[in-house]
RNA sequence: GGUAGGAUACCCAAGUGGCCAACGGGGGCAGACUGUAAAUCUGCUGGCUUACGCCUUCAUUGGUUCGAAUCCAAUUCCUACCA
């Protein structure tokens, strides 16, 4: 199958520069595509999922992959879609961030196969030997600063007076225009694709191309993602999901998955799985007639969760979230509930903490993060919220002891439907 | 630089001497209904208190007053109009 068909299929062609030329050109012959990612944390999240899996795509179909860890772009701050300027990153920031980058995109593209293995890069290795004077010469003469004006980037900062935009974040888009004309040079990469707020880079590095080299590269622009209650894609409460386990434990990323809204479900099957067209039709239909089942729901997560953490980890992730959505805990055995250590949130307690009298209920919830104040504890707690060993309990003064224990070492707390902690004792 | 107006809880926003821990909306949390979804309805949404209350809070600092988010002064920041 033709890789733009692939995207277009699961509607994940934005826009493109030529999608004629493109199409005629990725039909004859593999092509080398580059896209970026900025190090502006110490891990990606699951919004920048869409394109690092579009690149793993055209990899899968014989293309030439280049990931492009932006030290040099990172350092300047993007201003696409960004209200404000940003903070700088300082280098020792911005060099830790990279080292851990690389180590994702390492992760989801292969760097072995023989036939067409993929890449990474660091734009800071050709930018950072650039002199400013050399740099002005001989790229941003070929800038007009009518044009990049009418960008929607940075016509959004401009007409905020109150923020504005400064000369640094001004010229962002000069130095991924400058990465798309080096990497055509050097490795005759024709394709660069981005999220949809790349339009403006993207566009400006193949005119590059064009003026300085008289080359043809394409741009293809992969959509924002958008839930359907309007809500921004990959954002919680509690902030971003993220790639790596430190910061988003995979018991947690899988359950981003499963509660996906079910008007997105299908969508997201698309964008974010390599599950086949028919497959993911199957699931469809199976969703449709019974929703309740969620098998949409657990495929798509269970299929991202793969992708990042691998597979034995996404087995732990579905067997904690079965004992715990599973129905009662009868019948589940001393080694299975263990399973949950680590994988589900838990927290250890001091086993003197349930002694004679033992601790109220309330404390424990604030004990195990589970709610913010006494004060608060106790509404959940009255307001029939509140869940030990997944009984509700209504009286905030219950003092929880050593009787409570499950296999004489667990409490298991939770409040609402599916917040929950395992408390272990000492 | 001049003039006018503004700063209230996570966000928006009412309140212009006591009835204010502060209307309303959004968001969030919980409950009912369900399916770990959505929609809807209900409750909660500063902290402490086994609820009688107590403490902290309305940009900052001082002042007037029995009593201030509310009045006065200074300060900081913002907005609009004029230069």
């Amino acid at each position: 199958m033709n890789i733009y068909e692939e995207l277009e299929g699961r509607g994940l062609v934005a826009d493109c520069t030529d999608a004629e030329e493109l199409r005629k050109r990725l039909s004859t012959a593999p092509v080398t595509l580059y896209c970026g990612f900025d190090p502006t944390a110490d891990s990606l999240h699951v919004g920048n999922l869409v394109p690092l899996l579009a690149l793993r795509r055209f990899q899968l179909l014989g293309h030439h992959p280049i990931a492009l860890a932006g030290g040099a772009t990172g350092s300047i701050g993007d201003p696409s879609g960004k209200s404000a300027e940003r903070q700088l990153l300082t280098r020792e920031v911005l060099a830790a961030n990279i080292a851990s980058v690389k180590e994702q995109l390492r992760r989801l593209l292969d760097f072995d196969t023989p036939v067409n293995p993929a890449r990474l890069l660091d734009n800071a290795s050709w930018t950072a030997p650039v002199s400013f004077l050399d740099f002005l010469r001989d790229i941003g003469k070929h800038f007009s600063v009518n044009m990049m004006v009418q960008k929607e980037s940075v016509r959004a900062r401009m007409e905020d007076r109150e923020t504005g935009i400064s000369y640094t974040e001004f010229s962002y888009m000069l130095l991924q225009a400058f990465d798309f004309y080096h990497l055509r040079k050097e490795f005759h990469c024709e394709l660069q694709i981005g999220g949809s707020d790349q339009w403006g880079n993207i566009t400006a590095g193949s005119d590059l191309c064009r003026k300085k080299l008289g080359a043809q590269v394409f741009g293809l622009t992969l959509p924002l993602i958008t839930n359907a209650d309007g809500t921004k894609f990959g954002k919680t409460v509690a902030g971003a999901v993220w790639l790596d386990v430190k910061r988003t434990s995979v018991y947690r990323f899988y359950q981003f998955w499963v509660r996906t809204d079910d008007r997105d479900v299908i969508r997201y099957l698309q964008y974010f799985t390599f599950l086949p067209e028919d497959r993911i039709a199957e699931l469809a239909a199976s969703h449709e007639q019974n929703p309740g089942a969620r098998e949409a729901h657990k495929a798509l997560a269970k299929e991202v969760t793969d992708l990042i953490h691998g597979p034995a980890a996404t087995l732990e992730a579905i067997r904690a979230s079965d004992i715990l959505f599973g129905g009662g805990l009868e019948g589940v055995s001393e080694s299975t509930f263990g399973d949950l250590i680590g994988e589900a949130p838990s927290k250890e307690i001091e086993i003197s903490l349930l002694a004679d009298a033992g601790t109220p209920f309330v404390e424990l919830l604030v004990l195990a993060g589970l709610c913010p104040s006494k004060g608060q504890a106790r509404k959940d707690i009255e307001g029939g919220g509140a869940y030990l060993n997944n009984v509700r309990e209504t009286n905030f003064q219950r003092g929880v002891t050593s009787s409570d224990l499950l296999f004489g070492r667990y409490l298991l707390l939770r409040k609402g439907k599916r917040n929950y902690v395992v408390l272990v004792v000492r």
